[in-house]
DNA sequence: CATGAATGAGGTTTCATTCAT
DNA sequence: CATGAATGAAACCTCATTCAT
């Protein structure tokens, strides 16, 4: 397979890591775009089948591996920005990286136990982001913050989604928010 | 096999829509739960899967069959109802029919031209909803039709959406879009 | 596939069952030689393997269906003739249609419970026969009617077994069952 | 991999021996439980799957290394024992070295031409049991040795083979072969 | 018209084997 | 020599679609 692109050339071992870095991108590209089989990701990784399994055991593996460099970003984030701001700043990335998104999608399903490390993580580092927001006098008590994960996931991400207004409806739901 | 259900009777000519409908109504259960193959839309219809092609040659035709009708429902209720009222309906569907939500999903993607003819009749029911809503002073004038839908979607569907939730965000957004 | 040797001549219905009978036959052959993918049946049979799981949805399934009429058989004889001649008929059996060989294996591994249906019928029969045995002082009451099947599943089907020899080593086996 | 564990020493010679051993080990382990994988054994054994593939160039080949092992033993004993003792201890092997047992069918199976110097040294040995058996009139002469092995084989390995039983019917059979 | 058997492409996964390091 | 990453053939299974009856 890869022999008939480089007919002689054996890739060295040292590759490894770079091939790590091809299947993440492949796979990146490839659920990008709801779907996408394992195959394809390893053919645009221009890599071998067995390859890709060796690095990435399950389909779930290579999903959290895609992903978590994400979330990671986004949890830091949320330690050094206000609510605002962070929401902002959540939507933009959507906005420009479309792999996180996909990312964030499983982290909020319940039922994705699996996620549960990141999940947690950035669960918790939304929870006090929420609870700064409370005390403040931002946000209605009884909107949680698992509300506010769901609506930026929506403005984001949700079906019709559209980076062109999610900053202003974001606008607009801070704005409800404020206790009455 | 559907033979020893009738065994004399050759019905002419009513059958056909009988069976029309039973194949929506089977695929709109299907199509709830997750995936769901066209064999098992047949089999819930107790009807031969050669019948559902003649009915839907491809599976798309099938969705869209399925979604034209949930559409519609929405349109009238649109006519009949206010903003508010008509979010809340909608939500409410959204909760209990599985299957509209992920009907809708497609319409607001832009992508979906095959759509359009749906697409565009909800949008004009949506746009005389959102025009009342403006005149009466109830939504901000910079926010548009399709972001009220996007909201819905949101609400409704977006990744970690909780029914139990979305009457609460909703009420939010509604707060948030009165005009300053 | 199929296609590429019958160019223009299609299958009609009425062959479904001559389907069933090829796909019994070729798995009847690949079973026999330890291992054997369905894909390998399926080719023999000369159908897509896509025929072959719609006649057999498992692998077990299959394996059953080859089976079942051989063992059905057994179990008739075992109903008619006395112990040695039903042991005989079985080891000549084995000898002949290997088919039925494989299948008895399966009936005796305790774990497999899926056969239990033929697996039961078949014990049945050979406690009877044991039973007689036993009354007529044919066979000493320590070995049990299982422990007969195990020596006709050895001398027949073990490794090595070799059904010129299978008759004599009956013999000296029935000899050593009697009392002393 | 191995690095690890042996970080400064190069050691020169007897680690081949070392190494080979602990494949055979691993080998008898993972052959013993229905399948597994090369890589398997290579891991058991705490060694790179190349290092494997140095010392048994085909999966065969690493097959009759482990089997040759099992024979030796049983080889010397033969000389040792007399028959019963012999048939007992063989029995007492297969029933707790799983492994063993799945090495000697194929001796046996007069089509692996490959196996045919281990399995002539064992036929050889039993051949010499069963020659001393017969000469004290233990052993109808028309049963030969080949038939003991076959006897043995079917007892301690065939479908529905019992560790428990296994004794019983070697007596059974034993008793059997007392000429008349 | 209705039926459902047949098809095979395509997805997932495993594993023996090769080869650069 | 030892290592283990890479490979891809091959197994398993599902499902949209076609077509003879």
């Amino acid at each position: 397979m890869m022999g008939e692109e480089t007919p002689k050339a054996r890739k060295p071992r040292a590759d490894q890591l770079r091939n790590r870095e091809r299947l993440l991108e492949a796979a990146r590209e490839v659920f990008r775009g709801e779907g996408g089989s394992l195959e394809e990701v390893a053919r645009r990784a221009e890599l071998g089948i067995g390859t890709l399994y060796r690095h990435f055991p399950t389909r779930e593996a290579l999903f959290q591996a895609v992903y978590a460099r994400e979330v990671e970003v986004l949890e830091r984030r949320a330690a050094e920005d206000g609510l605002k701001d962070w929401m902002q700043a959540v939507l933009q990335m959507m906005a420009t990286k479309k792999g996180m998104v996909a990312a964030l999608a499983p982290v909020f399903e319940p039922e994705s136990s699996f996620f549960s490390d990141q999940s947690l993580r950035i669960r918790a580092a939304v929870a006090a982001l929420h609870a700064r927001a409370v005390e403040e006098g931002a946000v209605r008590p009884d909107v949680t913050s698992d509300d506010l994960m769901r609506v930026l996931m929506a403005l984001g991400y949700g079906p019709g989604a559209d980076p062109a207004r999610a900053d202003l409806l974001l606008e607009v739901f801070l704005d409800g928010l404020r206790p009455r």
